[in-house]
DNA sequence: CGATTTTGACCGGCGC
DNA sequence: GCGCCGGTCAAAATCG
């Protein structure tokens, strides 16, 4: 796997030190010299937001194109397999959306059904997958591949919604809950908003069939609020620019004041 | 008090 | 036919 995925020996230092002390210079010109520095590190970011995209899309088609290969490469291979051993590979193949693999499966079983990762953190332990629907929790089961508990839950958000998920941590990284969905919902998502941003921040793997649905919203505006967000908090995480701002709201202020005197 | 979660029992498919 | 296993049900417990 290609791992070089871009350069990113991109360093911002959002924590510039301000000088505001320096009596040689007046406040306008070390605001103006801040200001052309603030520009600089603005197409910094600019530059850093749009490698991330790349980054986004390069690691969302990555595994797409190796399923392709994958699938075309062994197929025979793929179809021994399926033969041995049956069970097993119906659920992987249901994951992989390889629903010609198995004519015998109930329909219902092998129709929309995807996949996700998400990473969480190791302290917390539910195993919940915010993604915006409500779910109601009908059983919990340990099965015979994973010690960890899985999860079944139903969508509850609309009483005729067929769509269900289970949950479980992944047996590799217990901090990576898995989330298989099955089926379409009937009803639109109850609110974008309440799609949490963390996530993003979970560090998201998708397979081809939910990234197609679900990260297309998300990728975009809300990678984008994020990085926003991520870069309000280090500026107002940092005294000297919030007494940068404070100096120059206060000098604003004297200007106005002086005409007044 | 209604909604949700927990958890043991039950059911059905599959392999041997 | 039997046992295993995943999925679902439903009563009890818990929560807000």
């Amino acid at each position: 796997m290609d791992t070089s995925l871009g350069d990113n020996s991109f360093s911002i230092d959002l924590n510039t030190n301000l000088s505001l002390h320096n009596t040689n210079t007046s406040p306008r010109e070390t605001l103006g010299e801040e200001l052309i520095r603030m520009r600089k590190e603005n197409k910094k970011l600019a530059r850093m937001l749009t490698k991330l995209c790349e980054n986004n899309h390069s690691l969302k088609t990555h595994p797409i194109e190796l399923l392709q290969k994958y699938s075309t490469h062994n197929e025979e291979d793929n179809s021994n397999l399926l033969l041995s051993r049956k069970r097993k590979a119906e659920e992987e193949c249901c994951v992989n959306n390889f629903e010609e693999a198995s004519p015998k499966r109930p329909r219902e079983i092998t129709t929309n059904v995807s996949t996700i990762c998400v990473k969480t953190n190791r302290s917390d332990q539910t195993s919940v997958v915010n993604d915006g629907y409500n779910w109601r929790k009908y059983g919990q089961k340990v099965t015979s591949d994973n010690p960890y508990p899985r999860a079944y839950f139903k969508c509850s958000f609309a009483p005729t919604c067929p769509v269900k998920k289970k949950v479980q941590k992944s047996i590799e990284d217990p901090s990576i809950l898995v989330a298989v969905y099955e089926g379409e919902h009937n009803h639109p998502h109850p609110s974008q908003a309440e799609i949490t941003v963390p996530l993003i921040n979970q560090d998201v793997t998708t397979n081809p069939t939910f990234s197609n649905k679900f990260m297309e919203d998300i990728d975009t505006n809300s990678l984008q609020q994020h990085l926003v967000q991520q870069m309000a908090s280090s500026l107002t995480s940092s005294p000297t620019f919030t007494a940068a701002v404070a100096a120059a709201i206060s000098g604003k202020i004297f200007e106005y004041d002086l005409p007044f005197k």
